[in-house]
This record gives C-alpha cells, structure tokens and sequence, in this order.
RNA sequence: GUGCCCAUAGCUCAGCUGGAUAGAGCAACGCCCUUCUAAGGCGUAGGCCUUGGGUUCGAAUCCCCAUGGGCACACCA
C-alpha cells in the first residue's frame, strides 16, 4: 500500500508550505493563507522531477512578480530528509525539484515487496459501494453498447477495488414492464405462426424482430407440441416468457463469462414491485408532497425535477411506470443495502435521465452526491473502412459474442478502455485482430512475453531474479532504465487517478507507455552476459516491469501470455 | 424548437482542478539483428488545438456567439 509518488508530493508539499511560513515570518511575503499547494510532473525532462506553480498562484496576494516569490520561497527552503536535492526556478515563475535518484531504487523495492498487490491503494478506506453495469435488456443478445458498458463498468469496478473500496457488482435484470410484455406478445405470434403458418397471425408492430423469438418457440415446440394454442393468451404468455428469459439470461450470464466478467448481484426488477419498493416509493413521493393526479394517472411533479414536464409515475391503467421503479432501485440500494456509493453507467442515449434521477433522489431523501452516473458514448465498428452492422459468421447483426469470437476477449477489453467514456468509439475489426505492430494490445502483450521468456531463460542457466538485499540497485543509471524504474514507480498514483475521475481509460495508455520504456531499456541495456551484479540489478528491474504490466492486464481482465 | 455531449497531426486519440517549446500510437520516410523474442529499437517529417469574441500575468483547457457532427426530449426502458 506504499505510494512513492504521493510520499514525494507530500515532502514538497511541506516543504513548500514550510519556507511561505518562514518568509512570511521574515516578512519577505506578506501575511497569507495557504494550504494546499499543486504539484505536478513536468513533461520536459529538463524541469526536474516534479514542480509546482505555487508561486504563480499567490503572485496576486503576494503582490510581487512571480519569479520574485518562487526566488524567496526556494531562498527559504529547507529540503532536510527528504528525496528533494535540488530547487531551481524556471520559466515565468515555477520552482522545479530534482530528486536523489534514491526514490527509484526505493520504488522498485516497493514493487518487490508488494508484487501483485502493487498499485493497490487505501483511498476508499472499505466504503461500500456499487457499480451498475450491463442491465442489458433480457429480451435479446448483448450489443455493442453492452459490450462497451461492460468493458468500462468491470474496470471501473476493479479500479475501486484496488482503491480499497469495498465493491459489489450489479446486474439489473429489466423482468418488468413493457418490454416483457411485448417480449410475451412477440413469442406468441411466433409460436402461433411456427405452427400454423406465418399467415396466421400478424406479428406486432412494435414486437421483437430477431430470430432469437423464433427459435426460442421452436426448441418450446420440440419439448412442449402445440397444446398452447389453445389456453388463454395472457396465462401461455407468462409460460413463454417464463421459458425464454431464463434462456436468455443464461446466455447473456455465458457471454459475460467469456468477456470475463462476473456479476456478485443479479438483480431482479420484479422484486421491486412484488415486494414493497415501489409502492414505498410512491407513498413516500405522495407524501413529501411531490406528485400531483391527472388524467387518471399520478406524475411526479416537473417543479421536483427542475422541469417544466411532469412525468408519469403510475399509469392511469394503475401499473407503476420504469421511472417509479428506477427510483424505487435506487432508493433500495442506498437505504435497504446501505451502500453509501453507487456508480450507474449508461449509454449516452439515457442521458436525459440523469438530472431527473437525481432530483428524484432528493425529493425522496437522498443525497444525489453518492449517485454519480457515468455516461459513455456508442460504438460503431468498422471492417474494411466501412460501418460494419453484420455479423461475418452468423450473418445477424453483431453481438458481443460475435464480436468476442471475431478478435478475442483480449483485444474488445483494451479498444473499449482505451478511450474515455465520453468519446465516439470507432471500433476497428481489422486492426483488433491484427498481430502486428499496429496493434497495441500486442504490443503490451509482447513486452511481458518478452519479459518471461529472457527470465526463464536465465533462469534455465541458473541465473535467478535475486532478492532486493542481495543486489546492489544503484548500478541502473542509464538514462533507459531511470525511464523505465520512474514508469513504474507511478502506477499508484495512476489507480488513484483512475478512481477519483471515474476515467480508467488511462490505464492502457498507461500500460502502453510501460511497455513502450521496457522495450527501449530492452534495446539500450543488456541482462544475459553482463557482469554479475550489474545482471542482479537488472533482472530487478526486469521483474518489477514484469509485476507491473501483469498488475495492470489484471486489472483490466486481459491476458498477460508467458510466450508468444 | 428545447436540452446534453463532442470538435486537437493524413488517421485514431491523450492533454489532470488554466501554466513552460501542445503530446502519443498508426500511416510515411531513413537507419539498427554473429549477442536475452525485429510482434522490437533509434531518428526525420507532420499543428492557425473548427471560426470569432471575452476573462487572465498566461487559454487547447474557463465564459459567450457561430459552424459542423452525435444524442435525448413517450402513460418506452
């Protein structure tokens, strides 16, 4: 649970703190309130390790320019015990810390001790909460706004989870409402038609379309006959509803499997209304006062949620709307399971929703800021520069499983992670399944692979990876293997990072640029022939980019292969 | 019509709560394998950060306007 970046932000932090202080009290600054300062990484290497603009920031209240108030407070500074060895200004007012390089030879120590449990941080002090992904309609196959959700919401999750969050992923099963019952209507007209031919019945407008129904009803038919003809709609509807979605979800649960991911949580729509959540709910809007009858129907007031609309909370056929329900979710998850977080992501087409969610939440209660609804745009997939809508094996429109099947489990993970959630993803078939350069999900890959085999076979002439105390780390100064030790050693501060924002798309550039440094420390410095202790240190160096890459292919459920 | 999101290299994208010369990858071009995996490395070239205003010592970043894309506005979920 060591952080050597955080450990290094806060020495400067103090001892940028601590010289304003003293100059204030030399009367060199004016009387001022500071207590928190930013420190950032330069990108010029020329700028030193780290840096702050602390000096800009306070220029106005200092009233003095700012080259003059970083001159003062590095004047002032005492870096006694700590990494810092030297402070310099530079530009129109920044101060620049270069650091004893004894903070990389501690960050690879970190590494070895922590191994898989590097990059693991206490941010989250255990706090409970959940993420909410997927939800796919039960009613058909994965898509690709499933597949994309999935991807983020599952890393999203072991983000937190390495954050030390204590967190449970959840499945919302949508078994309620008028997608069931057109699901219901859609199964009997191709049950009627399967059996006395398509003519028979008109399938309905707005029913499901895929051939999933018919099949459904020709495997009921094989097992059944076609005693249903003549039993009443409503009750074969129920019967063929009860058949079909368990089939269903049994296959969006294997799909999620393959994707590899699993849910702690299923959880059924249905319970809400056949337990007491919606009509709480109701009676609980009712009484703060928030709902107002209409036209047979009872609407959440507009005045509630910011809007000029009121919405339909029950119908005026007397059945609950998905608004009512979805609000009756929330108010289960924070209130009946006490989870004191909950992380929703929807496609960008729910939008619309989310200030409505939230406000509902008030008025119910509950502080919208322990909902926080991460948004992700839609995929389209391309396959030889074209939009790509069908499936090359099946010939149906593509699934996730399809998509999984064309270019592996592998390659989806990392293309859907490596953007951020708010932009159009562009999904290049061609490129994913790629074993080349052009493909980045290999290039990750190859280095760990790269990596285990030069430690097997060093192994197999009896030179094995020595423990930190038997090697003496300060023999990597080359410039390669400081890049490379300093990429390694930011990787908590990345998981942070990843976590606050609610953004680990970061984490594969990240891994990306690991990758990227190991390759060029692989090709400025050897390991196998080198001087003994100079060997040591190395395969230190090596093992450390080893754990980390894995760390992080972990993470985002990706294979990291021995051999390639 | 109202609201939300997006616009950065030829392409796909980064750019953290405003900061130093705007960064990667791919594609292009030129080098590097008698030595641990060349699925690799090193280098070159490539930019009016969509237009126009504003705030600021300082703007790709914040505010407004325009343009061009995507999406949402149901007694659907």
């Amino acid at each position: 649970m060591k952080n050597i970046t955080e450990k290094i932000r806060q020495q400067i932090k103090d001892v940028v703190l601590g010289s304003i202080h003293k100059s204030i009290e030399n009367e060199e600054l004016p009387s001022l309130d500071i207590t928190d300062i930013l420190i950032e990484i330069p990108r010029e290497k020329g700028y030193g390790d780290f840096s702050t603009n602390v000096a800009m920031q306070i220029t106005k209240v200092a009233k003095k320019a700012p080259r003059q108030v970083a001159e003062i407070i590095i004047r002032n500074i005492d870096v006694k015990d700590t990494y810092i060895k030297k402070v310099t200004c530079a530009g129109p007012g920044f101060i620049n810390f270069t650091l004893d390089t004894k903070y990389l030879y501690d960050a690879i120590e970190i590494i070895k001790e922590e191994k898989e449990q590097y990059g693991h941080i206490n941010i989250g002090n255990g706090k409970k909460v959940m993420v909410e992904f997927v939800s796919a309609n039960p009613t058909g196959p994965l898509h690709m706004g499933n597949a994309r959700g999935g991807a983020l919401g599952d890393l999203i999750a072991s983000v937190l989870d390495a954050a030390g969050y204590d967190v449970t992923r959840e499945f919302l099963i949508n078994d309620a409402g008028n997608q069931i019952v057109k699901f219901g209507t859609s199964l009997e007209a191709r049950y009627i038609q399967l059996i006395k031919g398509a003519d028979a019945v008109p399938f309905p407008q707005d029913g499901y379309q895929g051939e999933d129904i018919a099949e459904h009803m020709k495997d009921f038919i094989e097992i059944h006959g076609d005693k249903y003809l003549d039993v009443d709609s409503e009750e074969r509807r129920k019967v063929f509803v009860d058949f079909a979605l368990p089939r269903n979800l049994g296959k969006i649960k294997e799909g999620l499997e393959s994707y590899g991911i699993h849910f702690d949580v299923w959880f059924s729509e249905q319970t809400l209304h056949k337990g007491n959540d919606v009509a709480e709910t109701i009676q609980l809007l009712k009484d703060n006062d928030c709902t107002i009858e209409n036209e047979g129907a009872l609407w959440l007031k507009g005045s509630v949620i910011g809007s000029e609309k009121d919405e339909v909370l029950v119908r005026n056929n007397g059945i609950p709307t998905y608004f009512a329900a979805d609000i009756a979710y929330h108010r289960n998850k924070f209130e009946k399971r006490g989870f004191e977080w909950v992380i929703n992501l929807w496609g960008a087409d729910h939008h619309g929703h989310v200030a409505r969610m939230k406000a509902a939440m008030t008025a119910i209660g509950i502080s919208p800021d322990k909902l926080d609804v991460v948004l992700f745009q839609l995929v389209r997939l391309y396959r030889n520069g074209e939009i790509a809508r069908m499936s090359k094996r099946t010939g149906k429109s593509i699934s996730l499983m399809d998509l999984v099947d064309e270019v592996g489990k592998d390659a989806v993970r990392f293309f859907f992670n490596n953007k951020t959630s708010g932009s159009h993803l562009d999904f290049d078939l061609d490129l994913a399944v790629k074993q080349s350069n052009e493909n980045p999900v290999f290039y990750v890959q190859y280095a760990h692979a790269r990596i285990c085999s030069m430690l097997k076979l060093l192994e197999s002439e009896g030179v094995h990876v020595p423990s930190v105390k038997d090697a003496n780390l300060e023999l990597l100064d080359k410039e390669e293997e400081f890049e490379l030790i300093k990429k390694l050693s930011e990787y908590p501060d990345e998981v942070r990072i990843s976590a606050e924002t609610l953004e680990p798309s970061r984490l594969t550039r990240y891994v990306l640029e690991v990758a990227a440094a190991f390759h060029s420390f692989y090709n400025a410095c050897r390991v196998r022939g080198e001087e003994e202790q100079l060997v040591k240190a190395r395969l230190i160096l090596v093992d450390c980019t080893r754990i980390v890459i894995k760390n992080v292919l972990d993470l985002l459920s990706i294979s990291a292969p021995d051999r390639m």
